[in-house]
RNA sequence: UCCGGCGUAGCUCAAUGGUAGAGCGGGUGGCUGUUAACCACUAGGUUGUAGGUUCGAGCCCUACCGCCGGAGCCA
């Protein structure tokens, strides 16, 4: 929107078409022939080419020294060229350089994680962060939306809490004054029941810690959580509810990010598939597809399917390298070379993949009922499926205390949890809680818990105890398998991983 | 903690045990419509650290450090 100082921004160029105005951002490129200049200008809302021509004596003077990243105010006339990306370009009139820089560390080409990783701050101004941003705050935005529209209270829970929440979880403890050690939350969940007790349909939306020295690229110490709780609910009623989040929110990214999925060289189609009802299947059946000859036959397949894949990758790695080598043009050796490290990283993923592959398989026929679905079951599991889904009542055993077993069978709880399709594992955890103040009394026994710290959690059972349920979805897995990303790290701003805490 | 991979110019990567190189980025010059522009020239290095083997080590061996991936653990 142009303001009466004639500034606006590049997303609303359109409307500025024919009058003089200025954008204010920063270089993201720069071309230049004898007496002309292209100077590529991004300002947060997208990239505007902007025209300098020789004439334009100082404005050409100012254009000829600035490095990428350098901040500038641009002022010129908007006219419609189809040579311009976008559409629209600006011939300068005027360049105001607030901040000259000719020694910015990241440039228009790959680089490592590592590197990536330790100049993060500069990192997120890439298009690719930019639209990674912009799809998380479409997804968040949409999660809280979904619950306003449904009457539920925001709760903020807190983040230092005096003990352990889900019993074996591995927590980062903090000195508290006098009081010793104290844990940063890893769920907002026991304090939010005592809220949904007074409001009825509440959630809690905060950050979340686990001190798990997991490296992998599902794994964040510090991440965020989406978590609602509804009193006079059971197990269906929540899979009812999660299902319908989880397609009102990946709608709401396909409304209005197809350019930045895109640009993520995500395939929208998975995405499209997301639609109601989800396949509901039990931890038994979960056992049972686990050691069942039909798993087995296609994972042996697809074993060999991917071996072949892998072989041709290879192949095509040799090939790109051959025309590497003989081509002359530094940047079309650049671009090769590119080619040629994602192929290598995707075969070092297969490769690893592959090698893994008969452990899991024989983990998978081995499996017994009563084990916990580690990921790789779960993979296994959701690869039978194109859309997400859920699995119920799992073994007691394998739960935490505050889940109800189920009336039918009390060897299994009332949980769900949902796995995302294409191996991005679980985004959501839920169950019915226990509302019985002897069971539940009995259960914190069976598990040697500690019962003084929990009395204010019995309390929620001893007056006006309802049958309530609630669950919670990971922010940053969610943005992953939306995005179709590789790893985790990109989903959130600054990634809290284990060994890496700078910047 | 364990297993595997990798550490070479600011960045991305090359280099049979035998003179450390290319591209990008930087600098200088040229070019009025470029799309990661192009052309020419140019500067840039204690090959992660410490030992060892060898006439000779970026390359082989040992230890350590760092990063990545996986296992375990977990969402």
């Amino acid at each position: 929107m142009q303001n009466m100082a004639g500034i606006t921004d590049i997303k609303s160029l359109h409307e500025s078409e024919g009058s003089e105005v200025t954008l204010r951002g920063w270089l993201y490129g720069k071309r230049s022939g004898g007496k002309i200049a292209f100077l590529l200008l991004r300002d947060g809302t997208g990239v505007c080419q902007c025209v300098v021509e020789a004439r334009e004596e100082r404005a050409f003077e100012a254009a000829s020294g600035l490095g990428q990243e350098s901040s500038l105010a641009v002022t010129g006339t908007i006219r419609k060229d189809d040579r311009a990306p976008g559409g629209y370009e600006m011939l300068v009139s005027a360049i105001d350089v607030i901040q000259a820089v000719d020694d910015y560390p990241i440039a228009r080409k790959s680089h490592g994680v590592d590197f990536l990783m330790n100049h993060r701050h500069l990192w997120l101004r890439s298009p690719r962060q930019t639209a990674i941003l912009r799809i998380r705050h479409t997804l968040v935005r949409a999660m809280r939306e979904f619950f306003d529209e449904r009457d539920f209270t925001l709760i903020d829970t807190p983040i230092l809490s005096p003990g352990a929440a889900e019993g074996a979880g591995t927590l980062f403890p903090v000195r508290y004054f006098d009081e010793g050690e104290v844990n940063l939350a890893q769920t907002g969940q026991l304090y939010l029941e005592s809220a949904c007790m007074a409001l009825g349909k509440v959630y809690c939306f905060g950050p979340t810690f686990r001190a798990e020295k997991s490296k992998t690229r599902r794994h964040l110490t510090e991440f965020w959580m989406i978590e609602p709780e509804i009193a006079f609910a059971g197990l269906d009623d929540l899979m009812d509810l999660a299902e319908e989040f989880i397609c009102g929110i990946v709608d709401a990214v396909l409304d209005k990010h197809r350019g930045d999925l895109e640009l993520l060289g995500r395939d929208p189609a998975p995405l499209e598939k997301v639609a109601a009802p989800f396949p509901r299947i039990t931890y038994s059946d979960a056992v049972d597809i686990l050691r069942g000859d039909e798993l087995h036959e296609q994972l042996a397949a697809d074993l060999e399917s991917d071996r072949a894949r892998l072989q041709e990758m290879i192949d095509e790695i040799t090939a790109l390298e051959d025309r590497r080598d003989r081509s002359r043009k530094g940047w079309q050796q650049d671009k090769l070379e590119e080619r040629i490290q994602s192929l290598r990283e995707e075969v070092r993923d297969l490769d690893t993949d592959i090698a893994n592959r008969p452990a899991h398989m024989r983990d998978a026929l081995n499996f017994k009922w009563g084990q916990d679905l580690g990921g790789d079951e779960e993979t296994l599991i959701s690869r039978q499926f194109d859309k997400p889904v859920f699995i119920t009542e799992y073994p007691r055993e394998v739960k935490a205390f505050y889940m109800k077993p189920s009336p039918d069978n009390p060897g299994v709880v009332l949980n769900m949890d949902v796995i995302a399709p294409e191996g991005y594992g679980e985004i959501i955890g839920g169950s019915q809680r226990e509302d019985d103040y002897d069971a539940l009394d009995a259960r914190m026994l069976e598990e040697g818990m500690n019962r003084e710290p929990y009395e204010w959690y019995l309390d929620l059972r001893r007056y006006g105890s309802v049958p309530h349920g609630g669950f919670g979805l990971g922010v940053e897995r969610t943005v992953a398998w939306i995005c179709g990303l590789r790893h985790i790290r990109e989903t959130i701003p600054f990634a809290r991983l284990m060994g890496r805490i700078y910047p």
